[in-house]
DNA sequence: CAAATAAATGTTATATTATAACGTTAAAGA
DNA sequence: TCTTTAACGTTATAATATAACATTTATTTG
C-alpha cells in the first residue's frame, strides 16, 4: 500500500526522528524503548502488543506484559507511536511532530495502515463543533478498506 | 449532553424502531435481545459488555459471557447497536435506518455519547478514497472531547 | 564525589474483554 | 409431525491490559 520504497531506508528514518525528538524534549530514549519502536517499525502492518512481546524475548529483555505496555505508553505519549484501537495495534507515525488532522487506512487485505494528514478532516470535525457545540479533544478516525496494490 | 427530553420516551422509541426493523428484516428479536438492546438504552453512557452480563443475571437469563456477546453480535449486524472500540462499549443507534457518514461524539466528563450524522464526514472519507485510490468499506470515528452541558 | 531522589525496569498477580467448542432447547420450514 | 436450523446454555480458555510492589539505573543535589 505504501510509497515506502525502501524499507530499511523508512526504519532508519523513523529512527532518527525518533532519537531527535527524544533529545530535543529531553526524553529518555533508553535500548527498551528504542528497540520496541524498532520492532513496530519493522511491517507497515501494524504490531500487536503480544507479539512485540514474543520479539523482546529472544533479546537482552526480561520482558513480561508491562514490559510493552510501559514502552507504549510512553511512544504514545512522545507521539511516536499511534493505536489502532478498532484492531488492538501499534504503528509508527510517519509524522510524528504533526500531532494533528491525522488519521489511518487500513487495508484488509494486505493489513498495512497508512498514516494520512488532512485539513478537511480537521475542517469536518470541526463541524461538528460547531453543530453540536462540542469542544472536541481526541480524534480517531480509522478507515477499512481495499488499498491500491491490492486492487 | 443530549437533545434526549424524556428517556423514557427516548428509550420506547429506540424498542419500537428495533421492533419494526426486525419484523421487516425477518429477524428473531427474541427476549433476551430485546433485554440485552434496552438495558444498552438505559443510559447515554455506552454500556461495557461485563457491565450488561451483570444486569442480566438478576433477570431470567442464566448469563455467561457469550450469552452477551451474542446478543450483541446480532445487534451489531442488525445495526441496533454500535461498538465504541476506543473504550470497548456499546450505544443505542439513534438512526438505525442509517448505516452511512455517522460518528460519535464522547463526552471525557459525562461519559455521554451522541451518533451524529454528516455529509461532511463522508465527502472527507471520499477524499482520502481519490487521494489514496483507497477504497472505504467501514469508518470508525470517535471525537472524545467536552460536551455542551458539561461547559 | 557521595548521598538522595527520581525514573525506569523487573516481577508477580490479576483485571478486563472476547471467543472456541460442544451440548441442549426452541422455533421454523418441509 | 418430522427435520432442520437457529438460539441459547455451559465450560473452558484466549487475548488484551493494568495494579502493586521490589529492584536497578540514572539524575540531581549537597
Amino acid at each position: 500500500m505504501l510509497d515506502c520504497q525502501d524499507h530499511e531506508v523508512c526504519i532508519e528514518r523513523a529512527m532518527r526522528e525518533a532519537e531527535s525528538i527524544c533529545q530535543e524534549k529531553g526524553l529518555r530514549f533508553t535500548d527498551l524503548r528504542r528497540e520496541v519502536l524498532r520492532l513496530i517499525w519493522l511491517s507497515h502492518v501494524p504490531a500487536k502488543a503480544y507479539d512485540i512481546l514474543e520479539n523482546l524475548k529472544g533479546k537482552e529483555w526480561s520482558a513480561k506484559p508491562p514490559t510493552v505496555y510501559r514502552a507504549l505508553d510512553f511512544l504514545l505519549e512522545t507521539g511516536l507511536v499511534h493505536k489502532l484501537d478498532s484492531i488492538n495495534a501499534y504503528i509508527g507515525r510517519s509524522h510524528p511532530r504533526d500531532h494533528n488532522g491525522c488519521y489511518f487506512l487500513i487495508c484488509t487485505d494486505c493489513n498495512e495502515a497508512k498514516e494520512c494528514c488532512s485539513s478537511e478532516l480537521s475542517d469536518a470535525i470541526e463541524l461538528a463543533w460547531n453543530k453540536n457545540s462540542f469542544r472536541p479533544k481526541k480524534i480517531t478516525l480509522e478507515v477499512f478498506g481495499q488499498c491500491s496494490a491490492c486492487r
